[in-house]
DNA sequence: AGTCAGTGTACCAGCTGTAG
DNA sequence: CTACAGCTGGTACACTGACT
């Protein structure tokens, strides 16, 4: 069953669903081999498997948090814990403490105005619409009902939400918050949901892109006015695209002895960026004379609120950036494209690419991942369809064992997994047994070799990082072979790049 | 003189991406 | 996990040169 699979991935094995007359029993099994079981209150029918899944995954949340599973069912559906009768209005209460809760964080300068006014707006104005919840696991559980399931402003808001009911039961709060009512759980994830669809990837532009659409700008219009913004605009996207900068950062350049430098520092909730040497890949620096006219303090375009923003307004005006505009290209795909050029031109490392770039090489995996792992998931891939090609050859007609219901079904839609090795030995079924061992063993391998390049890239990347920086050949000329095979035994970097597996 | 189209600017609300 | 900047999709208004 469908549901049964879903819930081994959101919860684990531990958490089992079967029918208790008519309605859905759940069975944990804990690691000391004791057992809870509770008979939820929904219908054991097909339609409910959504709801049902929902809630185990909810409850499961609050047993991660140190419930039992009975008091977390009846925590969140309220069977039998009668509604406490608040003695002043529940709802009252909340939005006073919503109010306090965002005065002391500002005064203790733990945020700013800005992030309370604006972000938090959004959380306080859901909290009120939910306020007359009768405890905190009802006030989360329908305070995220208005986001989808796995959505990040549900995750942001159930944060804020919990952190101020966390902050009101504290001795920081002035305990204005009952303990007993007002506990968050440890945990929010049950209270997350799953995502349904994954995000899209960054879309890059292509070199061709690029130089075509920086043609296409009307630099020679009989409109002075046009003509002035086309020309900043264009030395704009020039520096985004050769040194694969986002776009506030045009306004925080600099030279230094004829080096181009960037002291935009990004700051985040735990950290911050740091200020970072710019470097052009191909020949567009000295094609288009940069760092000279950065240096001369050409025109850069006004944008009084944020580049990205008037960059998207004049983007979107102009015809030639239309088509773009259908493949999902925007304002950072110039940054994008020069992602795309390091690792698919010039066969940088991940590690290199990123501090180019001026993020962490997970965000940079994160955001590129795709196209440096492509010839991975390729050859992953292929093996997985060689075995199920054979399974079409031979068809599955075995005796032995029966088959369990689910390998079974796998068996006929040619869908088999690996661990299903064991079940067709018993089932004689041992050429598809076979199958599956040797797709394993693929995988396995595949994924070992993945691992240890990783792990030699990283090791030899951490030692040849400085040099690498120093060292990047910043000719006027695409790059001959022979130079990038030169330059990448120079930074020890061995991995093949991805064209040429 | 009046109208039109293109541009810059500002603002809003809600959502998403990124840092470590 | 949390703070903050950016993205999306939208509205509004002033200004300017071209056109009628």
């Amino acid at each position: 069953m469908a549901l049964r699979d879903q819930l081994k991935l959101s919860v684990g094995s531990a958490y089992r669903v079967g029918e208790q007359r008519g309605k859905t029993k759940l069975d944990v099994r804990f690691q000391n081999g004791t057992r809870q079981l509770k008979t939820l209150d929904i219908a054991w029918v097909p339609a409910n498997s959504r709801k049902i899944q929902e809630s185990v995954e909810k409850v499961a949340g609050l047993v991660t948090g140190g419930r039992n599973v009975k008091e977390a069912y009846e925590a969140l559906f309220g069977a039998s814990i009668p509604v406490p009768e608040a003695s002043e209005s529940a709802s009252a209460l909340l939005v006073q403490v919503w109010e306090l809760f965002g005065a002391y964080k500002i005064r203790k300068n733990l945020i700013k105005e800005s992030t309370w006014s604006k972000d938090y707006a959004t959380s306080g104005k859901r909290l009120k619409e939910v306020s007359d919840a009768k405890d905190a696991f009802d006030l989360l559980d329908r305070a995220g009902d208005k986001w989808e399931a796995g959505s990040r402003q549900r995750q942001v808001s159930l944060q804020h939400i919990s952190a101020m009911l966390k902050w009101g039961i504290s001795r920081e709060g002035n305990f204005v918050l009952p303990k007993e009512r007002w506990t968050p759980p440890i945990e929010l994830k049950g209270f997350y949901g799953d995502k349904v669809e994954a995000k899209q990837d960054a879309v890059p532009l292509q070199d061709e892109e690029i130089i075509s659409f920086l043609e296409s700008l009307p630099v020679e219009s009989k409109h002075p006015r046009d003509k002035e913004a086309a020309k900043r605009w264009k030395f704009a996207f020039q520096l985004m695209a050769a040194f694969g900068l986002r776009p506030i950062e045009i306004k925080h350049l600099q030279v230094d002895n004829g080096e181009l430098w960037c002291n935009y520092i990004k700051r985040s909730g735990a950290g911050q960026t740091k200020r970072r040497r710019l470097r052009c890949l191909n020949e567009w620096a000295t094609e288009w004379d940069l760092i000279n006219r950065v240096a001369d303090d050409e025109a850069l375009p006004l944008c009084k609120v944020g580049v990205a923003d008037a960059a998207r307004t004049y983007l979107k005006r102009q015809k030639s950036w239309e088509s773009l505009a259908k493949a999902g290209k925007t304002a950072y795909s110039f940054r994008h494209g020069f992602a795309l050029r390091a690792h698919q031109q010039y066969g940088l490392s991940v590690r290199i690419a990123a501090a180019l770039m001026g993020h962490s090489t997970d965000t940079h995996t994160r955001s590129y991942g795709t196209w440096t792992d492509e010839d991975e998931i390729d050859k992953a891939l292929e093996n997985w369809d060689e075995g199920k090609l054979n399974q079409n050859l031979f068809g599955n007609a075995g005796q032995g064992v029966a088959l369990p219901a689910d390998v079974q079904l796998r068996l006929q839609n040619n869908a088999l997994l690996p661990e299903d090795e064991g079940a067709l030995r018993k089932a004689n079924l041992t050429f598809h047994a076979e199958q599956c061992a040797q797709a394993r063993d693929r995988i396995q391998s595949v994924a070992m070799e993945k691992q240890a390049r990783l792990s030699e890239e990283r090791a030899k990347a951490a030692q040849a990082e400085y040099k690498a920086f120093q060292d990047i050949p910043l000719g006027a000329k695409p790059p001959s072979p022979e130079a990038i095979q030169q330059f990448r035994e120079q930074i020890g970097y061995t991995g093949k790049p991805s064209w040429e597996n």
